[in-house]
DNA sequence: GGGAATTGGTTAGCATACTAACCAATTTTG
DNA sequence: CAAAATTGGTTAGTATGCTAACCAATTCCC
């Protein structure tokens, strides 16, 4: 079928162009003493408004509670977030921002935006919307367990990613959690 | 700033598609025992037919050396490659495939081409054919370095820019470490 | 009410990537 | 030719991700 080889490209492609983008962001903000899983974090505390529990910035990230504890410990000890222990329920831990992860939260906004500009520049508006509705497909698809014993498996976490708000209702599988309105959090 | 939540998505979009990919296809391989970053290597390898240098496997595999180091040690504790010293340059190190990689590289191809023909699956070829220009531009562009480069193109090679030779100097960890008289290496 | 299941968080251990610093061999140059 | 620069490989240390196994608290359900 010869698509090996093309196929193969894609995978790399797709590979090597996130590991670009990231370590390109990576760099601008590294003289802010940020990395990639570090800022990202930041923001959806910031656009929470709201002290989340470690089980919902895993969700918001799309990674793995276990990697989260390590990466709000590097946080916490660099004084970018608090934790605290919830009052309603004693399982949770509340993160919020430090101030001076506030402080900051803007510059990194800008870096972002600025790097997207520079990366995008250029590309016609229509050519974007099919690479990210493209990509969402294979995402979805990805993420997608092939076990068809869908009687409450799926340990998969991930997902959630909110689009942005629009509801793409790709899968709706895990963690429909407390939904945690504009207040409260846990419980 | 009404982008930013746009751009954040690509950017998500992207590190997750990569990432849900990459585990796919890692969960699929490991029966066989291998991961993401040794099948890559194995394919690597099965292509150029002949016995690679650490430096040049770094350069395809679009990774730094060091990185390189323990991904083939574990290859080799693992019996998929072997390393012998290169009789031609005492520094270099060629790497072979062993013979139990041999035996699985068509499975690998045929496991990987198989998971690529359900993700793509019904999406136009017009559309793949945008989706890959779209990302080969943006990581084009990220790995430019943001000084001026201007050096001749090498297209197929992509080559990690890297380094602008920004001398950061943090001096620290004396790090005398003599260590290692093994020198014996090199015939 | 009380045991079972679920959920939030942690630890342990591994894989994969990076940078910085270094050695040893080879090439380049003055 | 010898000193300097470059190149190939390594180690150390760190960041980020995972799974598995585990407590502790909470919720479910009979």
């Amino acid at each position: 079928m010869s698509d090996g080889e093309t196929a193969e490209t894609l995978g790399q492609l797709l590979h090597g162009t996130a590991r670009a983008w990231r370590q390109k962001l990576d760099q601008r903000l590294k003289p802010m003493g940020l990395s990639q899983a570090k800022w990202r974090t930041l923001m959806h505390l910031s656009i929470a408004e709201d002290a989340l529990t470690q089980a919902e910035i895993a969700g918001r990230l799309g990674v793995e509670e276990p990697t989260v504890v390590t990466l709000l410990h590097r946080l916490e000890r660099e004084a970018w977030i608090t934790r605290t222990n919830s009052p309603h329920d004693r399982r949770c831990k509340m993160v919020l921002l430090g101030r001076r992860a506030q402080r900051v939260i803007a510059q990194i906004k800008a870096t972002a935006d600025k790097l997207r500009h520079e990366l995008l520049a250029g590309i016609p508006d229509s050519d974007l919307q099919t690479c990210m509705r493209v990509l969402a497909r294979i995402r979805d698809r990805a993420e997608k367990d092939e076990r068809r014993e869908s009687s409450a498996r799926q340990p998969s976490a991930r997902v959630l990613a909110e689009h942005n708000g629009q509801t793409k209702q790709g899968h709706s599988i895990p963690r429909k959690r407390t939904l945690r309105g504009v207040t409260g959090g846990c419980k």
